[in-house]
DNA sequence: ATTCGGCAGCTTGTACACAATAACTTATAG
DNA sequence: CTATAAGTTATTGTGTACAAGCTGCCGAAT
């Protein structure tokens, strides 16, 4: 469980969030091990935490397959999202501190730099990616619920497997979001749990895939 | 991952939820795997995937250990647990079926039928406590969402580890629970996912064991 | 008397070898 | 030509052996 172990779950996991490793492709053992440099059982180690975390999923005698993600699944991820982090939110609105004020306000900015530079489509989903889920980890962070954190940081990346270069999501809604990540900063400085927890509730269903919407296993009322 | 694989892990599941390992208490590989009659390898993906849920915790090089849980984690699971279901049962209110409204009915009425009986605090304990993760069990699956299922399964089961024959709740607090519980079947057949989610997460919360709510990290407002 | 260093044991981490199972191929009968 | 059955191969499941790491003890030096 130290160093082959963690290289090899560390190294899959990144082969698949990157999108080396397909939605529905088998990951075979063997071809792992050799890939790594580790034998099959740290190998094996790996795809069972990941098959835990719902990265991959198992079939008996058959393999490991990486997630396939329908849109109502992606959808039904983003409800949940809704909940847990609306939660993380409101007891960050308690147990923050200025500093996680501070990171996320440089995390938003460095978002708004981003729409001012001229990048290419690939480009920019990768660093607004990278820096939104950023704000998001801050913002589970600054909860200070080490489980709430690890449950919602799963449920995060899981929609990542399958969402790669494709769903640019335009200037305009990126904008909006930014400005939906400064109004949740408020919220913390005000110490206003409630205010917190519904401005992430509408900020991630916003900003749910559009594709996904008609897709959605039902509407229910958040609330 | 299918015969000594599964048999390990449904076996030391169960002596961690029935109490026989204690918090806190190292498991020691070889051991299990001579209790169960299995090799250490299968113990061992046991071990992993329990980690995964959370019922055990890993230590590099020192070995795993069965999860000790602060007053103050209880409470925030609960809470996690309010959010979690909240949700489930709002989408049960729109995906349950005639079956799901008679199986919890059912569960119910055991409940009902245990305070009539003259039980020993243990036995009505169990019991109680068995029907009681029943009748959660229907409404997750109710919901008809898989993942949320399986979320909210682990955050029901993980309080038991500590939670044994201590903590019987009186009959008062079980009569009320059990009202609730009707409760929510209504809001399920009025097919009203608001209602149905506030009597949840009212329901639960109040559950939560007098012992640990002082200790609670922080009163969020769950709305 | 106390503290530091090293040695012994016990337990976990890793690798590898063998067993079991499922997918694939081929051959044979209808 | 199709369908079914047996054999073949690739890959996962399980057991075991060995390596590495931690813990605790004992002795020596200050």
């Amino acid at each position: 469980m130290t160093r082959a172990s963690s290289l090899a779950y560390d190294t899959v996991r990144q082969l698949i969030l990157e999108g080396t490793f397909l939605p529905g492709e088998r990951l075979v053992e063997e071809d792992l091990a050799q890939r790594v440099g580790v034998s099959r059982t740290s190998i094996r180690d790996s795809l069972r935490r990941l098959a835990g975390e719902g990265l991959l999923h198992t079939e008996a005698n058959r393999g490991t397959f990486v997630a396939e993600l329908s849109s109502a699944e992606i959808d039904e991820i983003f409800q949940l999202r809704a909940s847990l982090e609306g939660h993380a939110t409101a007891l960050a609105a308690i147990n923050s501190r200025p500093e996680h004020w501070e990171q996320l306000n440089q995390t938003a900015d460095e978002i708004d730099a981003l729409l001012d530079q001229d990048l290419s489509a690939k480009d920019f989903f990768l660093r607004f990616q990278a820096s939104n889920t950023r704000f998001h980890e801050i913002l589970l962070l600054a909860s200070g619920s080490k489980r709430l954190h690890a449950l919602a940081k799963s449920l995060i990346e899981l929609p990542l497997v399958t969402m790669k270069q494709h769903n640019w999501p335009g200037e305009v809604r990126v904008r909006r979001s930014n400005e939906q990540h400064r109004e949740i900063i408020l919220a913390l400085r005000a110490r206003d749990p409630l205010l917190a927890r519904l401005h992430t509730q509408s900020h991630i269903i916003s900003a749910r895939p559009k594709a996904m919407i008609e897709a959605a296993m039902a509407p229910v009322a958040l609330l």
